[in-house]
DNA sequence: TATTGTTATACTCTATAACTATA
DNA sequence: TATAGTTATAGAGTATAACAATA
């Protein structure tokens, strides 16, 4: 009973991937938020004002994507909206999204955790030079 | 305008694994495949006379999923499928399925030949030695 | 009782096209 | 004309529950 796709490089990348995002997710608990939400959150935060399609670009989620996201982030009262030029609209965490961070925060952390401690931290740092190399 | 996510293995894991599959699912050109069915059709080179259950465990596919999947390497005459004890049905390769397997193993060195090439050999070795110790 | 194959269904994430508004 | 936000929709992939058939 032999599996093939163990000799590929890119069968271990989804698997790996898929690892970490459900450790991920389930660190979240009932908070009722996932991985995309998290990461757009992470990318508001360190970019106050940024607009919607910038945050796409930076996560390569389409721009019509990313409206039921802002939209679940901005109903949970966790971001607040600012009109700018145009159809611009700068987005930033609102006092309650400041306070969510930590939580989301953590639950990032327990998916690094996870792969960290597989490899220690030596291999968990060439893991992180390698992938940065490809994408 | 910062991308806090490039700190994080989880978030290049999920960008170089989603690079792959796209490399590898653009090989397919117009076969009409996709990776799962193609990851099937391997399984299946490699096992003659496996189950669907048993090449869903071993891809982490839902015995439920499996059905569709199987369903569509059937219809383009890919594999046979023989009776065995129980519901067992034993599932080998089709000479059809044999012919097409060159072009299947194509696809998926495509998408090794993207990472390696942006690693090298040495490089590429070792992110295969360091996922595998993950998942 | 455990396993296999199956149906139905729902959810998450992604992809595309088209529209409006404004610089 | 280019960009931002939006709507609608389709597709891929995954997850769960329940059922029938057979060892």
């Amino acid at each position: 009973m032999r599996n093939p796709l163990e000799d590929l490089v890119g069968f271990h990348l989804v698997r790996t991937a898929s690892f970490g995002l459900r450790v991920v997710n389930e660190a979240y608990g009932d908070l009722g938020v996932r991985h995309p939400d998290a990461a757009v959150m992470m990318v508001i935060e360190a970019n106050p004002g940024i607009t919607q399609s910038s945050i796409g670009r930076m996560l390569k989620i389409q721009r019509s994507n990313m409206v039921p996201i802002i939209g679940r982030l901005a109903e949970r009262g966790w971001i607040e909206r600012e009109q700018g030029k145009g159809k611009r609209i700068g987005i930033s965490l609102s006092p309650e999204g400041v306070q969510i961070m930590g939580t989301l925060r953590a639950a990032s952390q327990a998916g690094e955790d996870a792969i960290a401690s597989r490899l220690g931290t030596e291999g968990y740092s060439t893991l992180h030079d390698l992938l940065r190399q490809i994408s």
